[in-house]
RNA sequence: GGAGUGUUGUCCGAGCGGCUGAAGGAGCAUGAUUGGAAAUCAUGUAUACGGGUAACAACCUGUAUCGAGGGUUCAAAUCCCUCACACUCCGCCA
C-alpha cells in the first residue's frame, strides 16, 4: 500500500510515476479529495469528542460530589448523536479511500525501465552461452515421458489438466533440487522455514494478493457452513506465509536484514493463461518452489536486492545452466514490487530464455499493508522494507536441467552439483513402465 | 466435536462503569552519587491518525488504541453479543 501523505504532499510526482504503471491520473485526484473530505470529518469530530471528554469529567466530577448533572447528560446525548453520525461518515470515506489505496501498484523505482510491458524489459547481464546441440533437442515433456519420469496423463485422470506425477529418478531429481537449493541457501546465511500452506486473507492482504488477484489462486470454501467460510487461501509462493511471519511485529533493528528461504508448494489457478504453455513443467496448477525473503531497514534494501539476486544466479551458477538477467518494466514488475530482477534460463528446445526466478525489492510497500516495523538505534519506530525472490522455482529448474542436460540417445546427465543429492547417480535413464 | 479458564504497555502483573494511557514491579535510557563500577536516588520510557507552529530534525495540541469486531451508556479495560487465539479436561484422530 502506499502512503496516502506521500500522494498527498507529492500529488503530480505520484501521478507521473504511476502513468507508467497504467494508473490514470484521475484515480489520484479522486483519492486525495476523498482524502480532504475525511480529514474534514475528523477535525469536527475530535472537536466533538474533546468537548464530550471534557463534559463527561465534569459530569463524573458533578456525580461525585452528588449534584444534578441532567442538563449535560441531555447536551451530550446530541452531541454523541452528532458523532455517530460523522464517524459514519468517516468510516465509509475511509472505506472508499482504502478501496482505492489497496488496488494501487507501488511506486517504480527510478532506474525502472519505463514502458507497457514486457517488450520494454532491458537485459542486465548474461551468464555463459546458450547451450548447443548438434541434434534437434527434445523438449524437456517430451523427454520426461519417454524416460517415464514425469506423467501428465495420470496427473490428469486424478487431478486435472496443468497437474503432473514425478517418477522414479524425476521425483529423485526434484527433491534434489529442492534440497540442493535450500542448502545453498541457508549456506548463504538464510534461515530455513517450514511455512504453512493454507493462508488467511489477512495474510494474503499483508503481501498484497489481497484485494485485486482473488481469481489466481484457490480459496478453500467449507461446506458445512457457507455462512462462515473459513477463508483460507493455498499459497501461491511462500513469500506469503514468509512475509506475514513479521505481520504487525516490531523488531528490534538490532536483528536486521532478516533472511528467510523455505520450500512450499505453490498454488495457482492460472486464470487468463488458457492456452499458454500448456505443456510440460512450465506453467502448472501446482509446484515447488524455494523462495527467499529479506526484511531490511530502509537504507540497505537496494543492496540487499542486489544481494538477493546474485543468491539466486549463484544456484543457476552452481547447475551450470545459462541465464540472463533482465530488468523488468514498470509495466511489467508485479504490484507490489518497486524493481524486480527476472531471472531466466535457457530452454534449449523452445530456443530461448524462460523466467526461472523474479527478485523483488518491495520497498515499504508490503510493510506499510502488513504492518511490519523495526526499532532502530534511537528508539523510532520505523517501516522495514520487504524482498522477495524464487531461488528457485523447482519444476522450472528440473525443466531446464532435463532439456540442456539431454544427450541423444535421450538420457540426461545428471549436473554435477546434484550427484551428492541423487546418492550418485550420474545418468538418468528410463524408468520401468507399468502398463 | 463437548466442557471450562484466559488474552492488559518491551516483559511480568493490578484494575470498583467516571478521578486509568492505564497502579505496582522488572527491563531500558538519561542524570546525580563514585577514582571507576555495583548498589542507591531522581527523571524519563507507546503507537497510529488529525490539527497547528515549524519544516533535512523538532515542538505543541486533539482523537483513538487494554486479543479483533459490534452493541449498551452522557461516559467502557471494566457490562452485553460475535469471532480469533492460548491453556486445561473429555472424546476422536495422522
Amino acid at each position: 500500500m502506499l502512503d496516502i501523505k506521500v500522494i498527498r504532499e507529492n500529488l503530480d510526482w505520484a501521478k507521473e510515476k504511476l502513468a507508467t504503471r497504467g494508473i490514470k491520473p484521475e484515480q489520484l485526484d479522486e483519492l486525495v479529495a476523498i482524502d480532504a473530505k475525511r480529514r474534514e470529518a475528523m477535525v469536527q469530530s475530535e472537536n466533538l469528542k474533546a468537548e464530550r471528554n471534557e463534559v463527561s469529567k465534569k459530569i463524573a466530577e458533578a456525580k461525585r460530589n452528588k449534584e444534578d448533572a441532567a442538563d449535560a447528560i441531555k447536551n451530550m446525548r446530541e452531541v454523541g448523536a452528532k458523532i455517530k453520525d460523522l464517524d459514519k461518515d468517516i468510516d465509509e470515506l475511509t472505506e472508499k479511500q482504502e478501496y482505492i489505496l489497496l488496488r494501487l501498484p507501488n511506486f517504480p523505482a527510478d532506474s525502472d525501465p519505463i514502458g507497457p510491458d514486457e517488450s520494454y524489459n532491458e537485459e542486465v547481464r548474461r551468464w555463459s552461452e546458450p547451450t548447443k546441440f548438434d541434434y534437434a533437442p527434445k523438449a524437456h515433456w517430451d523427454l520426461g515421458t519417454d524416460l517415464n519420469i514425469l506423467d501428465w496423463d495420470a496427473a490428469s485422470k486424478v487431478s486435472a489438466a496443468r497437474f503432473v506425477y514425478y517418477k522414479g529418478a524425476g521425483a529423485l531429481l526434484e527433491r534434489a533440487v529442492y534440497n540442493f537449493f535450500l542448502d545453498e541457501n541457508t549456506k548463504e546465511g538464510y534461515t530455513e522455514i517450514i511455512p504453512p500452506s493454507l493462508v488467511n486473507n489477512d495474510s494474503m492482504q499483508g503481501t498484497g494478493q489481497f484485494p485485486k488477484f482473488t481469481e489466481d489462486v484457490y480459496t478453500i470454501v467449507e461446506n458445512d457452513d457457507p455462512e462462515v467460510p473459513r477463508n483460507l487461501t493455498l499459497i501461491p509462493t511462500a513469500e506469503v506465509p514468509l512475509v506475514n511471519y513479521f505481520r504487525g511485529d516490531i523488531i528490534d533493528g538490532k536483528n536486521l536484514p532478516i533472511n528467510v528461504t523455505a520450500l512450499s508448494p505453490a498454488f495457482r489457478s492460472e486464470a487468463g493463461s488458457a492456452g499458454r504453455d500448456t505443456r510440460g513443467l512450465i506453467r502448472m496448477h501446482e509446484f515447488r518452489k524455494v523462495e527467499m525473503v529479506k526484511v531490511v531497514k530502509p537504507e540497505d534494501s537496494w543492496e540487499e536486492l542486489e544481494k538477493l539476486t546474485h543468491n539466486a544466479e549463484h544456484l543457476l551458477q552452481k547447475l551450470n545452466l545459462p541465464y540472463r538477467v533482465v530488468a523488468l518494466s514498470t509495466g511489467d514488475a508485479s504490484f507490489t514490487s518497486a524493481k524486480t530482477y527476472d531471472l531466466e534460463v535457457w530452454m534449449p528446445a523452445q530456443d530461448t530464455y524462460r523466467e526461472i526466478s523474479s527478485c523483488s525489492n518491495c520497498t515499504d510497500f508490503q510493510a506499510r499493508r502488513a504492518q511490519i516495523r523495526y526499532r532502530d538505534e534511537d528508539g523510532k519506530v520505523k517501516l522495514t522494507h520487504t524482498l522477495n525472490g524464487s531461488g528457485l522455482a523447482v519444476g522450472r529448474t528440473v525443466a531446464a536441467i532435463l532439456e540442456n542436460y539431454q544427450n541423444e540417445n535421450g538420457t540426461v546427465t545428471v549436473p554435477e552439483a546434484l550427484v551428492p543429492y541423487m546418492h550418485g547417480m550420474t545418468k538418468i535413464t528410463p524408468e520401468v513402465k507399468w502398463h
